[in-house]
DNA sequence: GTTCTTACA
DNA sequence: TGTAAGAA
């Protein structure tokens, strides 16, 4: 399973996952100081992100949408939900995905099919599903 | 310019 | 959760 080092791979700053979660930096410190994710740290004490991470902060963000509160998230985090993606999502990145692409090209793909989801439909795409496109 | 921590509204 | 301060 050498896929497993790319979803753990830190890589992502803090900035970068706000874009692409659309989640404030103050949630995202939040959720990390109850332990929801464990983003790596650069020399300068500057938070990184790993594919994971990015992807369990997307998950966090749909309970949340739900009317879970932290307790709630804290537990669904345990027991794993099944989440759907639409096939209109899954096409257009399944399809764009190569085994050679560099992260640089991988970010930008993912931020591309993130930003073009539509604001209501939020993350119902993305959520736990999206870590799949990169295991093969 | 971005991010970090702490602390208060 | 938002935001301000001061430092890195």
């Amino acid at each position: 399973m050498g896929d497993e080092i790319r979803r753990n791979m830190a890589l992502f700053s803090i900035g970068t996952v706000i874009k692409l979660t659309e989640l404030t930096a103050r949630q995202i410190r939040y959720y990390e100081a109850h332990g929801l994710v464990q983003p790596a740290r650069t020399e300068g004490n500057q938070r990184l992100f790993s594919f994971n991470d990015v992807d369990r902060l997307l998950i966090i963000k749909s309970y949340l949408e739900k009317g879970l509160n932290m307790a709630g998230i804290k537990e669904m985090l345990g027991l794993e939900a099944p989440v759907t993606m639409d096939d209109k999502m899954v096409a257009p990145v399944a399809k764009g995905i190569r085994k050679d692409m560099t992260d640089r090209e991988l970010r930008q793909l993912l931020k591309q099919q993130i930003m073009m989801s539509k604001p209501g439909s939020s993350t119902s795409l993305i959520s736990g599903e999206l870590s799949r496109f990169f295991i093969n």
